[in-house]
DNA sequence: CTAACGAGTGAACAATTGTTCATCTATCAA
DNA sequence: TTGATAGATGAACAATTGTTCACTCGTTAG
């Protein structure tokens, strides 16, 4: 083990709370589910009852996972009466998601 | 439910092995000790020892994620003796990580 | 009003995950 | 050779995950 290399690299990692929170980013990411939700909601504004036909599961499944990308702040909703309509939150998703198409696409 | 709605979005969609590749490099992202290798080598290559030393982990344990990482195509390494020296396997990650990291630090 | 519907949620379950432990291989120093 | 070191790996464990189930809350149609 190199004493100076590490502490060279030591110097310029980031607080651990970064690091947690990227990690965190990523993880709302890591479900098929999800991010066939996000892709979708990244086409057209889509309530629970059409994610769960579309996606062939329980809107009891779909609506927990919605949840958490709400916490995530990667997805808003706006009640109409029964329907809660999802969109994506901001457009920052839509470029990470890009960059993880251009990865998949190999 | 609005069915034509559903069929638009529906024929919008990738096919499912998309979504899933997709999700399995944002899985692979999703752990905050394999998010601090990946930064850690973004700075300079490194030997197992080192990571472990670097990261306050066993060995055994950053061995582990490093075989992850590479199954994923993230990182590479080579040999020299009993060293092996890992760094990241090709620049499309630093684009996805700085993505993660412009999220992050909000 | 009541019944039906869209949606949200906690508990429970199986499946997956990250780490540790024990063990193994390969390389180098003595 | 022998011993020590860097790394790899399978099994086992606790912790976390995604889904289902059962139930609830609002809203709307009849």
């Amino acid at each position: 083990m190199d004493e100076e290399r590490v502490a060279a690299v030591r110097s310029a990692m980031k607080p651990e709370a970064v690091f947690i929170s990227v990690a965190e980013i990523f993880k709302a990411l890591s479900d098929p589910t999800r991010v066939r939700i996000l892709y979708a909601l990244s086409v057209k504004e889509l309530c629970v009852c059409d994610l769960a036909n579309l996606l062939g599961k329980s809107s009891s499944s779909v609506s927990h996972q919605l949840r958490l990308l709400r916490h995530m702040k990667l997805v808003k909703y706006r009640r109409a009466g029964k329907v809660a309509y999802y969109s994506l939150d901001d457009e920052h998703i839509h470029n990470l998601f890009r960059e993880g198409l251009k990865h998949a696409e190999e």
